[in-house]
DNA sequence: CTCATAAAAAGTGTATACAAAATAAAATAA
DNA sequence: TTATTTTATTTTGTATACACTTTTTATGAG
């Protein structure tokens, strides 16, 4: 999630990106309320570029009503509803038509998720979905999914720490399908494989509720 | 579009909704560079109000690089692309299941599409499409498509001031769908009336750049 | 003690100032 | 002229101040 950045970037891009990432490894951890004083003193800049984040990070769902945000089980249920919807027609593109470049490197997301190390793991899936939504060539839909990549991160990290069996099994055969251009088969292995998350992810959050 | 305030609102809630009015009709049209002082001496607002409406207004799209957003045919296709996803997937979760009051309220509104004029016409058309919407029961849906709405719009009033036939008829067949708990009929019938709205619109959009 | 009210503190919205960055205009060389 | 560099202008990013709102804490009545 976190991003190398090359050139020194504004406040408003530091402090989110500061903010984003305390949210995401539990820094800040659910239902903390935030004032913009203290994190401006905190990050050592204005109040001004950390409202500017705060919106961000509003709008993506990871503060609702000035406190971090807890998932519950329905805000869960959404997520995978709509990603569902979205990701399975953007598999249905990629099947169509996937440049030879992206299909090496979906094969290629799919080989790390067999023998790389926790967090290039947790990469590599991350990718897997990124190209395919890409493949979508549907900007609204790219930037609809885009805003839903920090929650989707919080469930993510649920999935790989807790080994989900299969996961890797069913990226391939997601592959498979697009690379054999069988549309309807991607599709409907990645509904299939996305129900599969949820419902794993259904499973870890009632057993941490307990 | 425009809503009536009860309250005196806040500078922000003010100025965005000015904008995006003078956005919506055409009085800041495609292309129009966007310069904060400027607004904000316009509107009598200082610039950070302004900056926050401006960002907002990037993020439904109205706003693209500091100037006003001009839909290519492509957004078009890609708005169209991702409503009939979720509003498909809406129509169905409708059809599941609808109280009495909505779907009277759906009823109310294919009979304001037959003879209301045509501001209640374009109002009661939204209120159909919002209504289903909410029936789907997800949040993150709903604020998905609501952060279309203002995009939505900009074509909502092609269709209607060109009067697309047949429109009103199909959302009387939605409606019956609806009603009779036919989930996968109200799911194709929205698929297909979305579809015809965007063919309509292309066809439009098409004469006029001619 | 519990509820209501008043006082205090904390937090947010907005205006404004200024420096840095981006853009436009002007001057110069080819 | 066209291309290129310099200078001027505009525009934005950020910091800061202050008034207004909300929340918290304290105070008093029942």
């Amino acid at each position: 999630m976190t991003q190398s950045n090359k050139k020194p970037r504004s406040a408003y891009h530091q402090s989110y990106e500061i903010i984003r990432d305390r949210i995401l490894n539990g820094d800040l951890p659910g239902g903390t309320k935030i004032v913009e004083d203290k994190l401006a003193r905190d990050l050592g800049f204005s109040r001004t570029p950390i409202r500017d984040s705060l919106r961000k990070l509003s709008y993506e769902g990871l503060i609702v009503d000035k406190k971090v945000v807890q998932p519950t089980e329905k805000d869960l249920r959404n997520l995978f509803q709509v990603r569902i919807l979205l990701e399975g027609a953007a598999a249905k593109s990629a099947a169509t038509y996937l440049p030879a470049e992206d299909l090496k490197s979906l094969a290629n997301c799919v080989e790390i998720g067999r023998d790389g190390t926790t967090e290039d793991i947790m990469e590599a899936n991350e990718r897997f979905h990124e190209i395919i939504v890409q493949a979508s060539g549907n900007s609204l839909m790219i930037e609809t999914i885009a805003r839903m990549k920090s929650i989707i991160y919080l469930f993510r990290k649920t999935v790989v720490l807790h080994n989900r069996p299969r996961l890797i099994d069913e990226h391939e055969e997601i592959y498979e399908a697009i690379k054999a251009r069988d549309t309807e088969k991607a599709k409907q292995l990645m509904e299939a494989h996305l129900e599969e998350d949820l419902n794993f992810c259904l499973h870890i959050l009632r057993s941490q509720l307990s």
